[in-house]
DNA sequence: CCGGAATTTTCCTGGGCCAG
DNA sequence: CTGGCCCAGGAAAATTCCGG
């Protein structure tokens, strides 16, 4: 059995489908008595209104898409349910991928998205991204909002938050409790997001006359293992670290790990900072100081946005950057 | 009988029109 | 006026058509 159409409703009650439409959609001039036929017969028949037809008809779209390279990461998470927050209050649907750095996997999706009459994408691109190829599906009537990645925000949209600043308060933080020895763990080297809190790392060290140490300085993918093997090579080849900031919480639980594992203790031998602040550093023992970068806030504007954008707001490109905070818990002693 | 061309179907909307 | 219908219109798949 087929599924009930505007029409198998409309000859249900002896209307015309325009009646039935403008009952569904509070449109038009309908009489009492009309307007409950109509109701009872999509009771009746079991009928849904058929957003995707009503979209063609509008030459519109309530679908927006999001790539992210990793939903597994806690940030990414809390990034998403700021972003389908907003979507769902104003009734659009989000279309998720989880691109994994993959720049092949990204385009692939932006094409699906195309070929679904998706109206517009946020997008946390992958590494590599080729932004001329972004820059030619936006020209072509496709809005994108670039969020958390900081990459060529004077041609898109860009929300996200200032990791320089984010790295300065970490390092401020720890050398005023007099911390001289500061490392500087994860993230990956080609990431730019990584040199930007690098940059401000160096900066506060600078400003404060701490000679930099290139060997405090290591990379590892964004996970607990990663950041554990690291930390336990680094602390061997340097007892004299007493501070470590690592790339994001993540990479800090196994920072905090591997402190344990070799009979130190996090806050009062060696104290850690993170980055994202995620839910789960206020649970850890001790719990984690972290830079705290409003995740569910991006992915709220960028909601904002690609709405906006959607429904042909053409102001020019804007930046939303979201002020980091440093959240100070045990882990620091 | 084939392959490409033309038409219909699928869904819904809304301006304009018409009959009480 | 009021209440309701006609019909075009939009993209692509499904169907029909038609000349060779």
């Amino acid at each position: 059995m087929a599924k009930a159409t505007i029409a198998d409703v409309a000859k249900y009650c002896g209307v015309s489908t325009a009646t039935v439409s403008m009952v569904l959609t509070n449109k038009g001039r309908i009489s009492a008595t009309t307007r409950e036929r109509v109701l009872e017969a999509v009771k009746e028949l079991g009928y849904v209104y058929n957003q995707a037809a009503a979209n063609l008809r509008h030459k519109r779209s309530n679908l927006v898409g999001l790539v992210t390279p990793d939903i597994t990461n806690p940030f990414f998470s809390e990034m998403i349910a700021g972003l389908s927050d907003y979507l769902e209050e104003q009734d659009s649907l989000l279309f998720l991928a989880n691109a994994e750095e993959s720049v092949e996997r990204q385009s692939k999706f932006i094409d699906s998205l195309l070929s679904q009459n998706a109206g517009g994408v946020v997008m946390c691109p992958a590494m590599e991204t080729n932004l001329d190829f972004l820059e030619t599906v936006q020209s072509r009537g496709f809005p994108i909002v670039l969020a958390v990645r900081p990459i060529g925000e004077d041609r898109f949209d860009f929300v996200g938050t200032n990791n320089f600043m984010g790295l300065q308060l970490a390092t401020e933080h720890l050398i005023k409790k007099g911390h001289k020895h500061i490392a500087f763990v994860g993230g990956v080297e080609i990431s730019k997001t990584r040199s930007h809190r690098l940059g401000g790392y160096m900066s506060k060290l600078m400003e404060h006359g701490i000679p930099f140490n290139e060997r405090y300085i290591r990379s590892c993918s964004a996970s607990r293992s990663e950041g554990a093997k690291v930390t336990r090579e680094l602390l061997v080849q340097h007892p004299e670290i007493t501070a470590i900031i690592a790339y994001q919480d993540i990479v800090a639980f196994g920072v905090m790990r591997a402190i344990k594992d070799l009979g130190k203790t996090v806050g009062k031998d060696i104290a850690v900072v993170g980055f994202d602040d995620v839910a789960e550093s206020a649970d850890t023992n001790p719990a984690l100081t972290s830079i705290s970068v409003s995740a569910r806030e991006i992915g709220r504007a960028a909601g904002e946005i690609i709405l906006s954008r959607m429904e042909g707001d053409k102001q020019p490109y804007k930046s939303v950057v979201f002020p980091p905070r440093l959240v100070v818990r045990r882990s620091c002693g």
